[in-house]
DNA sequence: CACAACAAGATACTGCCACTATCCAGTAGC
DNA sequence: GCTACTGGATAGTGGCAGTATCTTGTTGTG
């Protein structure tokens, strides 16, 4: 097919194609001609995944690039799963530390922290591991906000993200062929996560609700209370600090 | 404390402290002069939130805003919980249909899937809530994607989801200022959410680690291989999609 | 009291990113 | 031959998150 029915099937505007396939994300179709070339149904099935990645994976141009490099690996290569996890983005930014003297302490606690969680756990993760690195950044800042975990709290989350790692894995398996798995397991990390993030609030909102309904008096009960009576609507609109004015005034 | 050492004491520009005060993230200091203002320590406080919101929170500069509105409700209304759940964004965007009548089909099925699952949950939420919306959408597009969950997955998925969210209600309870409770909980639920999805990625990569050592030839395993042995941090480098140039030549 | 150093606020500018529009040949098909 | 359309290159747009500059006023030290 030509370049305006693969926009027309897909939806994306044909200029943006043609970023997508100068950025590297997607392959050039075959050429037939000096002006020419033929698409065909893989190009449509790229953008599809281009797409999601973006806007319900949330991943930059470059992300996407390299995640679908890493799918592409999985063609030619034996390994595609930790490539595809280590290229996904990993949420946490380092931060620009206050003192260099307690920045040292603070790395050096969370890292032991993180250290006992994988002892604990029995998880075996190099420390070049993205995730190690970004579990480390993470802890530190909390300790710096002063709302570190309590001790045991890490490992009870861990222990339900391993249950959940196993229902993520089982997805996965069944699929034999390695170029459908990476697909699979790019949409499995990149998107099944903000659905897992969706039902956690739903749970939260529920259960803020039942305790709400169980009575006032607790703080939480009280602290949620907007979220079950109708002013949880009305509470949307007015959420500007208090106070000020701003550079785009409505 | 004057801005000057706000900003030394915080690690923040002095001009992005200006610039979040004009975005209404950060109050003014007590003014003393036509041009000089004291600056307390809940501006240091806030700062160090703010921060976390953007950078670990990865939330924008407009999200951060209606977030500590939310927060600041705290002082005088008796309900953040919910507030702050629904100002925090939901990593989920609707996307332009390709057809408006399969669209429409999409919508409806993906709904009812979404209306079936809070029913075996037993999870109270109003089909106003953006976590209701946002799950709707994503199931749609997993749906385009031909990656749809399977009957019950979603429900084990959501159960594991309640149990964390149950650890997030444990974490907050105990605290009864509400201010520090609204403090507390943007902390929980903006910051925490990438730290279990670290925990989650490293359950993964434990697993398939494991997977890979009993012996290959499983289709997992395979495809996890480059994980497990040295070629994990040589995959790295070559993520370029095959065959393309691209506007950024290295 | 003069004067350097700094503060506050307003405004303008910068760099990055994800597109989007324009332009220029070169077919395709009537 | 003529028009509609194509692929490719290049330049432009709009939004966002800061950053820099400018003006006016204040402090506090010699």
């Amino acid at each position: 097919m030509k370049i305006s029915e693969l926009s027309r099937r897909t939806g994306v505007p044909v200029a943006s194609i043609k970023y997508f396939r100068r950025q590297g994300l997607l392959p050039a179709g075959r050429a037939t001609a000096a002006t020419l070339a033929e698409y065909g149904e893989e190009h449509a099935e790229r953008l599809r995944l281009i797409k999601a990645l973006t806007t319900l994976g949330g991943l930059s141009i470059a992300a996407t690039r390299d995640v679908l490099g890493a799918v592409d690996q999985a063609h030619s290569s034996e390994g595609a799963l930790g490539a595809i996890s280590y290229a996904l983005p990993v949420p946490v930014a380092a931060q620009p530390a206050a003192g260099p003297e307690e920045e040292a302490e603070a790395e050096a606690s969370a890292g032991a922290e993180v250290a006992e969680l994988l002892a604990a756990m029995e998880w075996q993760a190099p420390g070049t591991s993205p995730h190690v690195k970004g579990l480390t950044s993470a802890l530190k800042e909390l300790r710096r906000l002063d709302a570190r975990y309590a001790p045991g709290e890490l490992a009870s989350y861990a222990r339900l993200a391993e249950s959940v790692a196993r229902l993520d894995l089982e997805r996965a398996a069944g699929l034999d062929d390695p170029v459908a798995l990476a697909e699979r397991a790019v949409i499995v990390l990149a998107i099944c996560a903000p659905v897992f993030e969706l039902l956690r609030r739903l749970a939260q909102e529920d259960q803020v609700r039942r305790r709400v309904a169980d009575g006032g008096g607790h703080a939480v009960a009280a602290a949620g209370a907007a979220v079950a009576g109708p002013a949880a609507l009305d509470a949307e609109p007015p959420p500007v600090c208090p106070g000020l004015n701003r550079d785009t005034p409505a």
